[in-house]
DNA sequence: GAGCACTGC
């Protein structure tokens, strides 16, 4: 809890965060903490939000908490944060942010979502003087709605125009010029530039924000930046992050190994948050069903508490749609008199306008229950929510380095992502967090998620890693480092796509190309040989479509599963779904002419069919610099028709072998539709949405697996199986005699 | 007879 005075305690400081346990029916708790009753009155606070919004930017700039700390030249601190975590010794002490940015070469600022760090302290350096000479000031993101949205937020309040002295630059977005000083990026595309100019001599100060989300390329950039660091001592770097993670931070940073902390190099800096209180409320005993516990919840909000939205946390698509659909039946039982209740999903794989249905405002008789992923924990900030319910559960990617396979688990969430859903309830006014579990199980939990490059898989960080000249990555500086059979696994795969040499050295120019490329080096594989099997122009637009997410539609419960089934169907091709994904992109250009009713009538996406128009473009681009000729599978022969047809669909199946050749699997003898995976024998089945469910092809390749009851092929094509032998020999016919892994280091 | 959390180049 909060506790010292400082000097920045004004009138309209609001309390910290805070927890409450209360009592109600399935509710148990105690008070433990309160401060500032008053607050509770929601039509004072409606009134002073009201306010808050008709203040100029300039005025609401100036109350945010960070814009404090500008004025005072002394800032002591030496107290427990809210999250417990004790940083007395670390805490700096009679230092400004300025101050500290200019005197360490590592900053952490810590401060809560909301406290104003992401667009004001880059204007606070560029102000003091920062950026000049040509030089710019970097601040990453890790999604690009955050890197455009904040951008043109700062644009505003500058009064320029966004483009010139404040940008963002995203993939296929470039909003940047010469004149550019403050430039908001994705993390993924500042680590693309240390490709092009490994030492990052553009920037004088990079800020590495939200690191505490600890994404991939964060994790990788941070590590990248250290060793910048050591040949750059100009640079300076801010780390943004939330409490819990703040010394690991600093302990990476700080270079000093003496006890004369003078000598450090990086410092902590902690702001306050704009946060209004939330009362947590635990389950009294575990739940048996928490899709259940969290419908009647909704009800017990609806009848017992204020008005106010409601934000549900489950893990995915299903559970969601039955709570959605729940609510919607069991509200019909609700008297006539009663406030109405509109319950709406929210999940990543809605169309645009579904999901911007959660951000319409409600009629006042009406309260809104948005349902959904954790899309909402951090993603997708949605205003006027009041009660939060957290299921304790969210489905996570994890790798299995054993057989190289990725799936999706449902697994308990951190305390840190606890923290952020309560933290939802109390943007607007304070609020009330449901947790679906008891206090008991809060306790097990485990401090923070586990860093995304600790579960997925290396193979494109390695190559990546190599192409910047840092050969020994099982050395290189992890914040965190991943485990050594995930490292493995992935110089394997590397070393069989002839990305490596023997002593695990980066090919020239295979190699090279893959790091560069923007796909997973298998698909790369594939595009580079797409030349010599005469199909480049068909398998670029294969990969743009297995690299977009969500180009099907999942249509409404209401609609008949066959009529869904006749419309799949006009695309569908029987070798399996790589060619049927081609036949779809080749109609939305050619008959559909791009338009978004032709997309809908046939339960597809627009907006991602529209993505993977301009990421083929973008492939294209590389193909011609690799010198990779463009050609079409279907030019050049004087075949009949069906025949013409029989060959181009054996070269793109070829030419899909040639890369995804270790992701092979046969059917099972005995019929039960079962495959193993030809190199390690896992056992796999194939995904119902798959153009091949209920085929029994008899030997497949598969673009990726996900497991969830069992284990599902997803994007497969059928082969022949002795095109193994002839593509990939080193693979599978030496396998056992030459199964050495190449060395990390040279 | 059964189903993908989220993000990035």
């Amino acid at each position: 809890m909060e506790t010292a005075s400082d000097p920045f305690g004004s009138a309209d400081r609001l309390p910290s965060f805070f927890i409450l346990l209360a009592i109600t029916q399935i509710f148990k708790g105690s008070s433990v903490d309160r401060d500032n009753e008053g607050e509770t009155d929601t039509t004072v606070l409606a009134h002073a939000e009201q306010q808050y919004r008709h203040l100029t930017l300039k005025q609401q700039r100036e109350r945010l908490p960070v814009f404090k700390l500008r004025k005072y030249s002394i800032w002591r601190r030496n107290r427990r944060l809210h999250c417990g975590l004790k940083l007395t010794s670390l805490t700096i002490v009679g230092r400004e942010l300025l101050y500290a940015v200019a005197t360490y070469q590592t900053t952490i600022v810590i401060g809560q979502t909301g406290c104003g760090k992401t667009t004001q302290i880059p204007q606070y350096l560029e102000e003091a003087g920062w950026a000049k000479n040509g030089k710019q000031i970097a601040c990453t993101q890790p999604r690009r709605i955050a890197a455009t949205s904040v951008a043109q937020r700062v644009a505003d309040e500058k009064n320029v125009k966004l483009g010139a002295e404040v940008g963002y630059i995203i993939r296929f977005d470039d909003q940047t010029s010469p004149k550019t000083q403050i430039k908001y990026m994705t993390d993924g595309m500042l680590f693309r530039e240390t490709m092009i100019d490994p030492l990052l001599t553009n920037y004088d100060v990079i800020m590495i924000d939200e690191a505490h989300e600890r994404s991939l390329y964060t994790d990788i950039l941070l590590g990248v930046l250290k060793k910048i660091q050591k040949k750059r001592p100009d640079l300076h770097v801010i780390i943004s992050s939330a409490t819990l993670d703040a010394e690991s931070f600093y302990r990476f940073f700080n270079h000093n190994t003496s006890k004369d902390t003078t000598k450090d190099t990086a410092t902590i800096i902690s702001l306050e948050g704009r946060m209004y209180p939330v009362d947590t409320l635990y389950a009294e005993e575990p739940l048996a069903d928490y899709v259940e516990g969290a419908i009647q919840t909704v009800f017990d909000i609806h009848t017992k508490e204020p008005h106010g939205d409601i934000l549900v946390f489950l893990t995915g698509r299903e559970e969601i749609d039955k709570v959605v659909s729940e609510i919607y039946d069991r509200a019909k039982t609700l008297p006539r008199s009663s406030l109405h209740i509109d319950p709406l999903p929210l999940y990543a794989g809605l169309t645009q306008e579904e999901q911007l249905r959660v951000f319409e405002p409600t009629p006042n008789d009406t309260r809104k229950v948005i349902v959904s992923t954790n899309i909402a924990e951090a993603s997708v900030t949605l205003e006027g929510i009041v009660y939060v319910i957290d299921c304790g559960f969210v489905k996570i990617r994890a790798y299995n380095p054993k057989n190289g396979m990725e799936a999706l688990l449902v697994a308990p969430i951190s305390k840190a992502s606890a923290l952020q859903r309560t933290g939802r309830a109390g943007r607007v006014r304070p609020g009330k967090s449901f947790r679906l579990y008891t206090e008991e199980t809060y306790n097990t939990l485990r401090d923070t998620t586990v860093p995304e490059i600790q579960r997925t898989n290396l193979a494109p960080v390695i190559l990546q890693l190599k192409a910047l000249g840092i050969d020994n990555v099982l050395r290189f500086d992890f914040l965190t480092a991943p485990p050594a059979a995930f490292m493995v696994r992935a110089l394997e795969l590397l070393y069989s796509l002839k990305a490596l040499d023997d002593v695990g050295r980066l090919t020239i120019p295979l190699g090279m190309q893959l790091a560069e490329f923007p796909v997973d080096p298998m698909l790369g594989k594939i595009l580079l040989s797409s030349g010599d099997f005469h199909c480049s122009q068909e398998m670029v637009t294969i990969a743009a479509m297995v690299s977009v997410q969500n180009i099907f539609i999942q249509p409404s419960r209401k609609m008949d599963k066959l009529a869904v089934m006749d419309i799949r169907r006009q695309f569908w091709v029987e070798e399996g779904d790589h060619l049927s994904l081609l036949n779809v992109y080749n109609g939305f250009v050619q008959r559909g002419g791009k338009s978004g009713k032709w997309c809908h009538d046939r339960l597809l996406n627009f907006k991602a069919l529209s993505r993977a128009i301009r990421i083929r473009q973008q492939l294209v681009r590389y193909l011609k610099r690799f010198k990779v000729p463009l050609v079409s599978a279907m030019d050049g022969t004087s075949l009949d028709q069906d025949k013409q047809r029989q060959q181009a669909s054996e070269r793109i199946r070829k030419c899909l072998v040639s890369g995804y050749f270790s992701q092979a699997a046969r059917a099972e003898p005995d019929g039960s539709g079962r495959f193993r995976t030809i190199r390690d024998g896992v056992l796999l089945n194939i995904h119902p949405d798959s153009v091949l469910f209920n085929r029994d092809p008899k030997c497949v390749i598969y673009h990726e697996i996900v497991e969830t009851n069992k284990a599902y092929m997803r994007d497969i094509t059928t082969i022949d199986e002795s095109w193994l032998a002839e593509l990939a020999p080193h693979f599978y016919q030496y396998n056992n005699v030459k199964k050495r892994p190449p060395t990390a280091s040279h």
